[in-house]
RNA sequence: GGGGCCGUAGUUAAGUCGGUUAUAACGCUGGCCUGUCAAGCCAGAGGGCGCGGGUUCGAGUCCCGUCGGCCCCGCCA
């Protein structure tokens, strides 16, 4: 090999090398064979050049050509040379070149593939993942993992030049009660004990803190033992970060930055502050604590305008604290049964009883429920939505966190559904102020809305003993066209306060004990302010790069069932691996 | 745990009311071909329909179960 050297990638070659001796490696694209003039496209991770094999220049080498066959590994020398008048290829970067080949060794050969490497494909994503070295041949797919690098790149660069530094943390730690469900590690030299594979970094950003490194980052693996979706992994990367001495809004302008950062390596220029919203505001206006604000639909709040309405439905659910609220599609009226079966159907899913509903016509309001509103009722919510003729109003009455998440989700939907969402718009929202605790009916007691170390806004501390639901907490989302990429918060810095906190969840002082009492602990050794925030480096890309799925940014992703079709993990062990581990393997029930 | 959609050559799909030998395109193999770039033309090989039962004279087609993939609810501090 030794005289074999690549001298640039084939994607890479232009007029400027004109009449220059290259030498190019890579795999063979295709091959269109004139059985006088061979044609080669040789693609490297760079793209693809054009080589030239005549058989009255070369016989020999124009023979050798002559078997070759897709995806052969070969390296060639060859002289670059323009291209004929009319066979310039304008649909390719090296389009104006070609390579005329001299010299060829077959560096390897390539049994014939199940799939085509061609940028379009519509093989089953089964299929691709089982060979996934083939699938990430593909360009698309090249082009998003080598922008995941850059923009890792940019986010160690910024933070850097910002003062943080990246320190890394165990990833076999300390299982934690609260949250999603850990991955477990068996301990060999602790029989029945177990580590636990981090969810997050947390504790530990917060003990490097208390330890005066100041500021913090990792681009670190995160694991969750939760059900899949197509924007969730039970294996995930966080762009983790912490900071001390600050407030919330100092967070949020350094992270703005990097944000900024991040996207100019997809070539976008954003221009910070971001817009702000209350975990009240999204909620009432958007039904969702993280809205997609690319869009109107607002939800309206009619409560005090129908509580003391004829219909039933809406009467009872203002008479036991609840709302009555209600979007107004434009020209919705046009939608036929199936359509508002389909919303009903949605609306149901997400605990509504039913879906009340008025399409707005010439004769006045179509609706099941006209008849029980009087006129003046009618007139007001017409006005209060901004109803005119063509439009469909569609109504949910129950209790705000069901109201509001099911018109949230319909207005999602029927954003959708109507394509009124701008597709090449990045509309981020800072979502702030969200309630400390919420109460989990099931299990009867209060439960972090973000994580037990977060830090109750000030002026709510109060609270904590009276009314526990109107804490607020020092907490923020960053959210992207309606995706969560970012949370964080300032922490509690004050074992007391955290002590109280971990009182109100109803973990035990023994609990709180066992399970964070090195937390606890540190906390009273001199903790200083701090606080800071993680962004979902998977979610980002898939945004991005407009990737249905964050698995097409991520080079080796996990199926629904959490397995990897490619190695076959997970899988079952000898029996003499668990013995050393102390593991006996239940029956399945 | 639950709901929905989907499994037919290597790949993507078609397959009517259950009925001769399961189609096509691309890919693959061979041949022809000197300016193609999804090269072209000709010929050929290749599957028994995810798997297991059942109904039937007869099952990709109907029924039951099961495995797998995707989307969603729950879950994801």
């Amino acid at each position: 090999m030794a005289e074999w050297r690549r001298t640039c990638y084939a994607g890479e070659v232009s007029t400027s090398q004109t009449g220059e001796k290259i030498g190019l490696m890579g795999w063979v694209q295709r091959r269109r064979d004139h059985g006088g003039l061979i044609f080669i496209d040789l693609r490297d991770r760079e793209g693809l050049v054009q080589l030239v094999f005549n058989p009255e220049t070369d016989s020999a080498v124009h023979e050798k050509a002559h078997n070759l066959r897709s995806e052969f590994v070969i390296a060639v020398k060859g002289v670059v040379q323009k291209r004929p008048e009319g066979t310039v290829n304008p649909d390719l970067k090296t389009g104006e070149v070609e390579v005329a080949v001299t010299e060829i060794i077959v560096l390897n050969d390539s049994a014939p593939l199940p799939f085509m490497i061609e940028d379009d494909t519509d093989v089953a994503e089964m299929t691709r993942l089982k060979y996934r070295y083939l699938d990430l041949r593909r360009a698309p797919l090249q082009r998003k993992l080598m922008l995941r690098h850059k923009v890792a790149m940019a986010t160690r660069n910024y933070l850097t030049r910002n003062g943080f530094l990246e320190i890394e943390t165990p990833v076999l730690t300390k299982s934690t009660p609260e949250g999603a469900r850990d991955y477990l590690v068996p301990s060999r030299l602790n029989p029945g004990a177990f580590y636990a594979l981090p969810q997050s970094p947390q504790l530990f950003k917060q003990i490097l803190m208390i330890s005066g490194f100041d500021r913090y980052f990792q681009i670190v693996k995160c694991f969750r033992d939760e059900d899949l979706r197509a924007d969730r992994q039970p294996e995930f990367t966080q762009i983790d970060a912490e900071m001390s001495f600050v407030d919330r809004e100092d967070v949020i302008s350094v992270m703005e930055g990097l944000v900024v950062e991040i996207f100019k390596e997809s070539g976008v220029v954003l221009a910070p502050p971001f817009a702000r919203l209350t975990y009240a505001e999204a909620v009432g206006r958007f039904g969702v604590d993280n809205p997609d604000t690319r869009f109107a639909l607002e939800l309206v709040d009619l409560t005090a305008l129908l509580s003391g309405s004829g219909f039933k439905v809406f009467a009872d659910a203002a008479s036991k604290k609840g709302v009555i609220k209600a979007i107004c599609v434009k020209g919705g009226a046009t939608f036929s049964r199936k359509d508002l079966d389909d919303l009903t159907e949605i609306a149901v899913s997400f605990g509504a009883k039913g879906l009340a509903w008025v399409k707005v016509t010439e004769e006045g309001w179509q609706s099941p429920i006209a008849k029980f509103l009087s006129d003046a009722e009618k007139e007001g919510t017409a006005k209060a939505l901004g109803a005119v003729t063509g439009d469909l109003i569609l109504f949910a009455a129950d209790k705000p966190s069901v109201a509001n998440t099911v018109l949230g989700r319909l207005r999602t939907n029927i954003g959708g559904r109507l394509d009124l969402i701008p597709k090449d718009r990045l509309n981020f929202v800072w979502v702030t102020d969200f309630p400390s605790f919420d109460y989990d009916d099931a299990e009867k007691r209060y439960v972090a809305v973000h994580h037990p170390f977060t830090a109750p806004m000030d002026e709510d501390l109060a609270y904590l003993d009276t009314d526990p639901l109107k804490v607020r907490a020092k907490a923020y989302d960053l959210v992207l066209n309606g995706s969560e990429i970012g949370g964080g918060s300032i922490r509690i810095h004050r074992s007391d306060v955290q002590a109280k906190v971990f009182e109100k969840l109803g973990i035990a002082k023994e609990e709180a004990e066992e399970r964070f009492g090195f937390l606890l602990e540190a906390l009273k050794y001199g903790t200083p302010p701090h606080g800071g925030i993680a962004f979902g480096l998977d979610r980002i890309m898939a945004i991005m790069t407009g990737s249905e799925s964050i698995r097409d940014c991520i080079a080796f992703p996990k199926t629904q069932k959490a397995t990897d079709v490619m190695s076959d993990a997970p899988s079952p062990v000898d029996q003499k691996q668990l013995d050393e581990i102390f593991i006996r393997v239940a029956k399945k029930a």
